[in-house]
DNA sequence: TTTTTTCCGTACACTTCTGTACGGAAGAGT
DNA sequence: ACTCTTCCGTACAGAAGTGTACGGAAAAAA
């Protein structure tokens, strides 16, 4: 019962900042939803008590705040960034588009994850329901500008992108457990690349 | 501060049955998911205490449970019933079976919201996320064999039944907010009827 | 009318979470 | 070396949730 060594040199002791407790708190929404995000679950996954935790943050509503805000910060980031690697080919565009959405690497998966716990906190939160519909608006309207290249007809690719994107969406759902890994969206790419190539030209 | 009148008469203390708690469950995850079905929560919607709770059930995971095996039963039935409803003309099945899907009904919208929160579950138990994965298959097998009488088919028939099936699950995940109402699943109806009618063969 | 069963209220113990107050160790600056 | 700031540990209070024990009212059966 004494305070014993404390063998702790500094290197065990690496002081935390807000930018940690936030990564932690995404790995806790990953993996068990928002609701999952308990103060006391982070301090012992990041190795310290959750004195750390009320000096980088004022409450538990602060966390939050900040997780959804660095999250769409990021998400406006990308949107830039996929926006501005517009080449001449746009099916090319089409297709690393797709690459990118339905790629399934390690990274890619904790994204999906925490997209889908925050849809769920969409459901209850209408500030956050408002973030999202302006994400899928935001994404959606990268597949339309593809698809209007490629068809030449404004309503069509909006059509296309909606279905296509949706369908993204719906996997990510369906398909998010890691028991039922690449193959299906393997799969989903196959069906929409495959579209891609041979599809008709609409008969209007 | 005294007991007062107690003035409850018969008619305003129906005893409960378990099926009542189940029904008042269902509602406490159709609102916020299944973090929020607590049994004080439940109770007091009811009108009742949490005395009346632990008669009809053992614990809180037997509510669960049960919630869960209505909810498949129900599922098992309604595919029976909607494969049952097979006529000649395959096209009108499938319009009718997307007519079922994306209704947007007051009831209908309340099983969508259960089912997006029974997902969230899923990525947190093994057991309900298997059960998803056989309703999804389950759904889709129904969508595929319309397909196959459509198009002759076996392959596209399976690709077009995931592409749909993915689009309508994306799009009770992504439009699932009473914000935006039924328009959005008026578009995608468009959609795929859109392409049920103007589509052309593959091309192979 | 008794008696029994069904159903619910009340009270208690326990756990788990949040938030606050306060103290102290370890770097950083002087 | 001394101070100051930064960062974290500890202790306490309080709210909210679960489960158990027990008693009692009210319907149902006898």
């Amino acid at each position: 019962m004494k305070p014993v060594t404390k063998t702790r040199k500094r290197s065990e002791t690496p002081r935390l900042t807000r930018e940690d407790w936030l990564d932690a708190a995404f790995k806790a929404v990953v993996e068990g939803g928002f609701d999952n995000v308990r103060v006391l679950v982070i301090a012992d996954a990041l190795g310290v008590t959750r004195g750390s935790f009320y000096w980088h943050f004022i409450d538990h509503a602060d966390l939050i705040a900040a997780l959804l805000a660095r999250w769409r910060n990021r998400e406006l980031e990308t949107d830039q960034m996929l926006q501005s690697q517009s080449t001449a080919d746009p099916q090319a565009d089409l297709v690393q588009l797709l690459e990118a959405a339905l790629a399934h690497g390690g990274v890619n998966l904790e994204n999906i994850r925490f997209e889908l716990a925050l849809r769920g906190l969409g459901r209850r939160d209408p500030a956050v329901a408002r973030m999202l519909v302006d994400v899928d608006q935001m994404r959606m309207r990268l597949f339309e500008n593809k698809f209007v290249r490629l068809t030449g007809d404004s309503k069509t690719a909006t059509e296309l992108a909606a279905l296509f994107y949706l369908a993204i969406v719906g996997s990510n759902q369906a398909l998010s457990r890691p028991s039922s890994p690449p193959q299906v969206k393997e799969f989903l790419k196959g069906i929409i690349v495959n579209y891609l190539i041979h599809r008709q030209a609409p008969t209007r």
